[in-house]
DNA sequence: GATTGTGAATAGATTCACAGCT
DNA sequence: AGCTGTGAATCTATTCACAATC
């Protein structure tokens, strides 16, 4: 169970794609597979799925292929996703809402144990089950719900000063969905999803 | 004005990050910057804005820098901004109506010109100034509407059949926020963004 | 003197192809 | 016989460093 930090994004979010289609698999009743067969299922390269998973051990059986229960778990260790993680909203606008309400955020991974705004406004109005909290709150709630992971559903504008109550504050890292390039710290990895970035992307094609 | 469809999507993501830089400058009465500043300011990478830049032309002037409201205008007709693309989002559930709303989709670049689901509940209500449609309508209104990009806001189950309808339709080009790897054909450039993914890929930092 | 644009160098990611197990 | 795990080969991306230009 080798864990050296050096392992790149493209690498782990293939682990993440490959954990989705082993529990399909096993939904449809599989219990062994080959790199071969689960790439040509899914769509993906059977050398990458071997190098991929090379990385973390020897998980298969030459001549026979993995066992899709062993390899799941083992995965799901890797991934950390066999242990609860939670999660705190910041920002109770439109996006912030559509996350709250999100399936994946409240499953056996990932739990909304907070949401939390600024414009008093929006403090006190329930959201899929949450009383939405004052950020002012934010450096209490963090450590005392033991929130691990904080989502920016902020405006640009309030996203660094959000990010950086978000690490003082102790989470360990944070998904930005504001539109700006964020001053991380090291110490809280950061993700940043931008759709502009996304749809700007898709403009180009359209000539 | 080279337009070679070899650009990398990193290259690409990365326009656009300099597009918005080059907007922030011209709002602080900024004219003229050179790559180097460009980089420091913003924290990226001078030789890479060169060199991303080089790949469409001789934008800059040795010696002297880049004219700002120049490459701003470059590279918003590069990445097809400069002219509006009207949008279409398939689901009308918490992220297809976060979507309708953000102002993103609302702008000069961007406009949602339709709202569908295939839930009867759902049709016929307003989000963001949109009466929802049914999905039987798609192949009759996206030609009609002249629509160039689909939004996939729908369950898992039923992305494909709703990209497959689109690309029929006409679309040129599909955000995907399905987690599911879809089959697409080559004609409609699809980009997906899959949350659960990027949760799962901090999750891993946390240990 | 300063800065771009770019070939050459380096680093990183993917694919190939096969030795080594079962 | 069949499939994994992996070094070597290829392809892609980034960084360096400097000639060309203003």
């Amino acid at each position: 169970m080798s864990q050296r930090d050096d392992v790149s994004s493209l690498t782990l979010n293939r682990l993440s794609v490959y954990l989705r289609c082993l529990r399909q698999l096993q939904q449809d009743g599989e219990t062994r597979i080959s790199s071969q067969d689960l790439a040509r299922r899914f769509h993906l390269s059977a050398a990458q799925i071997r190098k991929d998973l090379a990385q973390f051990g020897e998980f298969g059986i030459r001549g026979v292929g993995y066992q899709i229960d062993d390899l799941r778990r083992r995965l799901e260790s890797l991934l950390g996703v066999d242990r609860e993680h939670r999660v705190a909203i910041v920002g109770a606008g439109n996006l912030g809402t559509a996350l709250a309400r999100f399936p994946g955020f409240n499953s056996d991974s990932f739990r909304v144990v907070a949401v939390l705004d600024n414009d008093p406004q929006k403090v006190g109005r329930k959201i899929a089950g949450h009383t939405v909290c004052h950020s002012r709150e934010l450096p209490r709630l963090i450590p005392e719900l033991g929130v691990q992971i904080g989502i920016l559903a902020v405006p640009a504008a309030a996203a660094q000063e959000n990010y950086d109550a978000l690490a003082r504050a102790g989470v360990k890292a944070v998904l930005n969905f504001a539109p700006v390039q964020l001053e991380t710290c090291s110490a809280v990895p950061t993700k940043s999803v931008d759709l502009m970035i996304f749809m700007e992307e898709l403009s180009y094609f359209l000539r």
